[in-house]
DNA sequence: CAATAAAGTGAACCACGATTCACGATTTTG
DNA sequence: CAAAATCGTGAATCGTGGTTCACTTTATTG
């Protein structure tokens, strides 16, 4: 007699949002945010402009989804690096070992997706992401902070202020990886990606230990 | 027989240029450069929009100036504070005491002038300011650069990568001192000045130490 | 198949803010 | 004052990109 939402037509619908949702985050990592635009979706998605309206209540849903999805793989990794599963091998790490490894997998990842980093750490966008990206920056300063604490408890690092800590060695993360990457779409300018992250690593230890 | 350009309104050109120039500044100061439209500042100013365009080209000309003039005035305050006049009776500054001024500076003049600071710094903006707002970032960098070798020559400093000790300050600095300021924009939590800097002037000279 | 509900479509519409330009006002010179 | 050059004006125009919606297509059920 009537219409009923079926197990075939839901994952249809999941499939398509997934889609969506992976084509936006491709146009992110290609071109930025500004390259999302609902036409470009549609286009590369192969679906009408109509269309993105049935998975996305409007522009600013679409991009804060995009941002989580994107921002929450990130800082997922890193946080793996900083908080390793005891079972693996690496369940004799100390704090300072772990820091660095959190630093260099937050390095390693920056300069490889380059155009997602600069897209999720400092590429202009609406003020709607902004919020997003504060939620962001603030979830890998949290796992820097842990971190510290671990490191302040296991008398590896001196006592501090952990949230200044943390919150500046992002900044400082952020301000050395993604400005030279600013640079490098411009001019053909290659960094000595392990010097550079040595470098880091010094400063960063020397400012907790 | 014919008009000619004279002292009188080469004068008034200039007041009229200057005048929608502090115009201008006070709107960012104020409310960002998402406040600065065209049709605002005409309305400030109290000229008609098309005046505006009789002082400068188009819009990015118009950010790109204000950018300049204000990003010029605190690259300019902090630089003193880094290289202070000799005559003044700060000459027996060592490197590590200069640090620490420039340091005490920057966070002073980010917390008093939070809204311009997060303009300057951290406020999404035009691709096109993003370039003058990149050469700040430099221009502070710089400064921070020539004093840690100034300080390994003296050797208050270990021997380092300066340009990423430098640009790691840098980042510190906008990192620890806008973020907590888009908050306060927010919630009304309120900062611990002096805690706050003294906590990021120990965190920077472990650093640079 | 008929009925129903949801998905898909894309041209039309709208909002916003930069930019233009024809016109009048003002200044300078002879 | 007349002529010439520039300044000042602001409604009209334009460009961009998000959003809507009437319509078509597809899926489901009795």
């Amino acid at each position: 007699m009537a219409y009923r939402p079926t197990e075939k037509t839901e994952a249809r619908k999941k499939a398509q949002h997934t889609l969506l949702s992976d084509t936006a985050l491709a146009i992110v990592s290609s071109g930025g945010f500004k390259a999302l635009t609902i036409a470009s979706l549609a286009q590369e998605a192969g679906v009408a402009i109509g269309t993105i309206y049935k998975y996305f209540e409007d522009k600013a849903e679409l991009c804060t989804h995009v941002f989580k999805i994107a921002s929450g793989k990130e800082v997922e990794m890193v946080h793996r690096s900083a908080f390793p599963e005891p079972s693996s091998d690496s369940e004799k790490l100390n704090c300072t070992e772990r820091l660095e490894q959190t630093i260099q997998s937050f390095a390693e990842r920056a300069i490889a997706g380059h155009k997602t980093a600069y897209a999720l750490i400092a590429e202009p966008v609406d003020p709607m992401i902004e919020a997003e990206r504060l939620k962001y920056r603030q979830a890998y300063a949290q796992i820097f902070r842990d971190l510290i604490e671990a490191g302040i408890e296991s008398k590896e690092f001196r006592k501090q202020d952990t949230e200044v800590a943390a919150t500046a060695i992002v900044g400082a993360l952020a301000e050395t990886l993604i400005t030279p990457l600013v640079e490098v779409a411009h001019k053909k300018q290659r960094v000595n990606k392990e010097q550079l992250i040595a470098s880091i690593k010094q400063f960063c230890f020397c400012g907790v230990k």
